[in-house]
This record gives C-alpha cells, sequence and structure tokens, in this order.
DNA sequence: TTGTAGGCGTTATCAA
DNA sequence: TTGATAACGCCTACAA
C-alpha cells in the first residue's frame, strides 16, 4: 500500500495542499477548524510527511549534523537526549557522527553530509572550527559549541571552574587532610578537553580562599585500572579522617570501592566527593556535582536553532552550574 | 553562490540532463567520449548531486540505518569502517543508532527515520527483529544482522566456537595447568548475546579433545576493575608455569599487568591468550584471535544490497573465522 | 546512444 | 484565510 501523501491528506480533509502544508509547519494564518479537520485527517491516514521531499522543496536538509566523542559515557548520552529533543521539537533530524580518531573526522568531512546534509553542525567537547576552516571545508553553516567554550561561536558549557570550586567550597567544612584526584586527558591534540584543569582551578581556589591546603594531588588517567592504583596509593598515604574530591565519579567508585574493601567507612573514615552524578552514584550514597547535562544540550541545540531562523548578531554563550548533591559519602 | 545542479552540468557538457543522470548512476549506455565530457563538466563544476532530489525521484531514501550497541570499542569502529566502505561505493548513506538503552531505541521507532530514511537494516550483535515484528512496526525494509545470527535473516557472523576452539587447541600445546577467563554478559533482556557462551564452548571442546581439562574457570564482568580483580584471585591459585585463555583482550591486558607486577614473565611463567587483537596488542606482545572485522561489515553489507537490488530467496548466512596470531605472551 | 518531458511530495508564491 | 500552481533537482520512460 502506498504511503499518504499531502494531497491525500488534502483531499480527505476537503483542502488544499497548500493549507495542509501550512498547518504541518505552524503556519499561523490557518483557521481552528481547519487546523482541526486537518490534523484528523493526518491522523485517519496515518500521514508522515516525506522528509526528502520537504527538503528538496525547502531547499534545507532540516538536518543537523551532531559531531561528539565516542559514546562512552552517561554523559553524552543525556547531552544527545537534550539535543534531540530540541530539535525533534522542530522538526530537525540528527545525524550522530562519533568521533573515534582522526580518520573518522576525515572522512566525515569527505562525505557529502557536510555539504548537503547539514544545515547546521554541533560540536561536543572538542572544538574543531579551526581544524574546519583551516581545511577549507566550506562550512558556513551555523555552529554551536556544546560542553566546550570559545569566544568566536554560540556555545553552551558547564562551569567547570565553578563546579570545582563547589567543590572546595564544601570540602573544607570537612575534617581531616584534603587530597584530589585529577584526570590525566592523553589525547590527541586536536581532540583536546581543559576540563579537569578547569575544574582543579576552581577546587585550589577555594580551598585556598577557606585558608586550608590540599595534602596531596594523584592524577589518573580515565579508566578503572588506573584509578584503583591511585586509590590505593592514596589511601596507603594518607591519615584518617580525610577529605578526598575524586574529580569524576570513575574515579570516586573506585576510591569508595577500595575504602570499603579496607574496612573503612565513606562518610566518616574517608570523606568521598565526587563529580558527574552517575546513574549508580546515589544508590551508593555518593556526595558529587550534578550536572544539568540535558539543560546544556537542549539550549545549545535552541542556539542553533535561532541562528538557522536567521538571527544575527555577535557570538553568544550560555553557562550552567552544576549542583552539589549531598549524600552519605562526605 | 548557487550549488551547481544537474542542468548547470548538462548545459556546461553540452549534453542532455539524461545523460548526466546516466553517467552518474553507470548506466552503461553512455559513449566513452561523451561520459569523458560530462564528467570533466562534473570536475570542472566542483558538482555534487543534490542527494534528497535522488532520494524522491528515486523514491528510495538511499539511506541504511545501522542499529549498534555503545560504540565503545575497537570492535564497532572496525565494523562501521566496513559497513560504511561497501555503502558508500554503492552511494548509499549511513545513519548511525547508537542503541544505548531501551529508550533510545524507542525514539529511534518512533521517528520518521524507520518510514521514510531507510532502505534496509543493519542490526549489529542484537537480534531486534523480534522486538520490531511485536511492535507492529512497518519496517518491510530489508535487514541483515552482522555480528549475530539466525536462521531466519541474512547475517554475517563471527564463528565464535571456532574461535574458542582455536583457542583451546593451541592452549593445549603448552605447558602447565590450563585456567580461562570468561565474560559476563550482564545485559538486559533485550540487548544479549552469546559471544561469550560459544567461546568457551569451542575452547572446552578442543580442551576436551586434546584429553586435557581447565583447571580452574574464573568470570568477570566487561570492565577493568572486575578483570583486575580475576587476575589477582587467579594468580593467587595458580602454580606456575601455567596457562590462560582470557576471552578478551581487555581482560587479557589486565591479567599482562598483574603478571608483570609479580615479576613473572608472559610466555614463561604464564602463558596468556587473549581474544579481539586490540590495536595495543601487538605492542604489548599478546597472542591473540584476530577477527576480520571490517571484512564481516563489508560482506554484511553487500548482503543487504543484493536484496535491495531485488535479490529473493532465503536467508544467506556469511561465517567468519578469527585467526590465532602468535606472539610472545603464549 | 542520446535528448525531452513527466513525475516524485513538498514548500512558497500568488491570486482570490 | 484559502486554493491553485510553479518551483525544487533528480530519475526514468519514451522517442528519436
Amino acid at each position: 500500500m502506498r504511503k499518504p501523501t499531502i494531497q491525500d491528506v488534502a483531499r480527505q480533509a476537503g483542502v488544499g495542499v497548500g493549507t495542509v502544508s501550512r498547518v504541518l509547519n505552524n503556519h499561523a494564518a490557518v483557521k481552528g477548524v481547519t487546523r482541526e479537520t486537518v490534523l484528523k485527517a493526518i491522523a485517519d491516514l496515518d500521514y508522515t510527511p516525506n522528509p526528502h521531499a520537504r527538503r528538496i522543496a525547502g531547499g534545507k536538509s532540516y538536518t543537523i549534523s551532531v559531531l561528539l566523542p565516542v559514546l562512552t559515557t552517561e554523559f553524552y548520552v543525556r547531552l544527545l537526549d537534550g539535543l534531540e529533543h530540541a530539535f525533534q521539537e522542530a522538526r530537525y533530524d540528527v545525524a550522530i557522527f562519533p568521533l573515534l580518531d582522526r580518520s573518522r573526522l576525515e572522512r566525515y568531512l569527505r562525505s557529502h553530509t557536510l555539504a548537503y546534509q547539514a544545515d547546521g553542525l554541533v560540536m561536543a567537547t572538542y572544538n574543531l572550527t579551526q581544524l574546519l576552516t583551516e581545511r577549507q571545508v566550506r562550512t558556513q553553516q551555523p555552529t554551536v559549541l556544546v560542553d566546550a567554550h570559545a569566544e568566536d561561536s554560540d556555545c553552551a558549557y558547564m562551569d567547570n571552574v565553578t563546579g570545582g570550586r563547589m567543590a572546595g567550597e564544601y570540602a573544607v567544612t570537612l575534617p581531616g587532610n584534603l587530597h584530589a584526584i585529577w584526570v590525566e586527558t592523553e589525547l590527541d591534540q586536536l581532540f583536546t578537553t581543559r576540563v579537569f584543569e578547569e575544574r582543579r582551578a576552581g577546587f585550589m581556589e577555594a580551598v585556598q580562599a577557606g585558608g586550608r591546603q590540599v595534602k596531596a594531588e594523584y592524577t589518573s588517567s580515565f579508566d578503572t585500572l588506573a584509578a584503583r592504583n591511585v586509590a590505593t596509593a592514596l589511601l596507603d598515604g594518607a591519615e584518617f579522617p580525610c577529605t578526598v574530591f575524586a574529580s569524576a565519579d570513575l574515579l570516586a567508585g573506585v576510591l569508595l570501592d577500595e575504602v570499603q574493601a579496607r574496612g573503612l567507612t565513606p562518610g566518616k573514615d574517608v570523606y568521598v566527593i565526587g563529580f558527574d552524578d552517575q546513574p549508580w552514584a546515589a544508590a551508593r550514597g555518593l556526595t558529587t556535582l550534578h550536572q544539568p547535562v540535558e539543560q546544556m544540550g537542549y539550549e545549545g541545540a535552541q542556539l542553533l536553532l535561532t541562528r538557522l531562523s536567521g538571527h544575527r548578531g555577535p557570538p553568544r554563550a550560555r553557562r550552567f552550574e552544576p549542583r552539589l548533591v549531598v549524600r552519605t559519602s562526605a
């Protein structure tokens, strides 16, 4: 059976195709009753507009390309949720480009996606604008940075300095020496993020402002094995009670394991503050910083959408702040 | 500046649009000279066909949806490489749907992508056909399973039983007691894979055939921390020399760490066989099983492409075998 | 072997 | 506020 077209809907509703199209696109100038009739016809026929026809008639692709790092963590799932939510409301499709390494980026640049399949670009975490211009990629599409910050483009970013500061301000109220574990992001210079330096800057500032100092700092790469080695070293060299800021929940979780394995009690012998509020954090009672990631995605998308509907003007930045969630671990 | 269209190319080349279209689509009936002229015009104008116009004219989407689990591992990067390679040759676009959880699957099912944006479906690792039919999703698109096996659909799969057997056949030639580490895939019943049971079946069979037996079996979840705990337990309870089959390189890598941390020598005190041949495996001298993943993706794509060009007939299965790569660890 | 014309399902424009 | 109709860029007959 043939898919119903806009013609079928128009016939069924007893109106012209123009009217149907207007209803579809929320073009205000449709009388209430007519709109209802059309909507009913659409429902009756189970009509879905053909996006390809729309694209060619409209001269736009109604598609947004989202470039993001490997989807390993909860973070990007949530980010994508926010982005897709906003774009779907506006009847835009989302094309996901998982950027695993340079070669996949190359492929993306070569594909016709950029030329035809994207009215706009979302770049998450990594700011690749420089690369694109260097390559003389004719990407005059509006672009928004999400989870990254830059002066010269629209962006929605998490204020990690403030996040670090919040952790610090809370940490100085807790007993014992202060320790911190940072993440070393050992990446290609192209794929680089300053998230953890920023968290550190905020944390150190707050600690200093509180008249305290950090007894020992550790650095771990972003995997559980390295995290466990660091946790071991930290606990070996600590006196209890003490307080630890683990700048990512991954690290905090491993630390919690190690603490418990030694018969110590989180929130009593070792006060642990994490960062991220991963799904398991509540269950484990981890005090941590919750980031409004979906919101950041949603707002970032809105920034792009306004550009797409013609907004001019200087780059805008939307700043988001994490929120301290106090549980039993600290 | 307006993008050049097929009309522009035709004018420039002094031919009709039909001819240009034929050249674009390799419709044999074009004289050599004419083809050259057209090709030159295309190059001169830097013309790229508008895929959306093509889709509406052709009544097809020229897009394949690829449903795959989270892109965490090298495995899926390589799989995607193979798939994209094949589809690009055939001028198909690939839409990636990272299936992180049920809710994202739901969203995918609801989007118009299925209805309009996919001439075919690739499902990697997870066989979701049942779910789709249950949901009465009108997915009459040809579907191919990749890295999964089923009687009732085309599929390209890795023969993990044989892989396990290869590991077993080699392991029985090595000194000391035999140990094995399996992966526990604790997943939603929807997202389920039998990969590791299969590797185990093959391994056990070969060991038995070799008149040997496995001294101890361990199970780890798929993360480095769990892997390390298992490695520790295993080494604590082993006599040296011994031989260990770690059914995923992730596990093998952690085991190697632990072996070396204890001052033992891989390939002398502890013989380690992995599975996957991750990028780092060569550098660490890990003996492991290399899987022709790109090939599997490529062939799977071909299966789908033949269906798309009208092939009828019973489901076809393409089987792929891993290959033992002997290095210094065993 | 090639050119011409009609059609794909929308959106946009113009009258009415 | 609406309906008719011309684009949009391509593919595919069909005719030459």
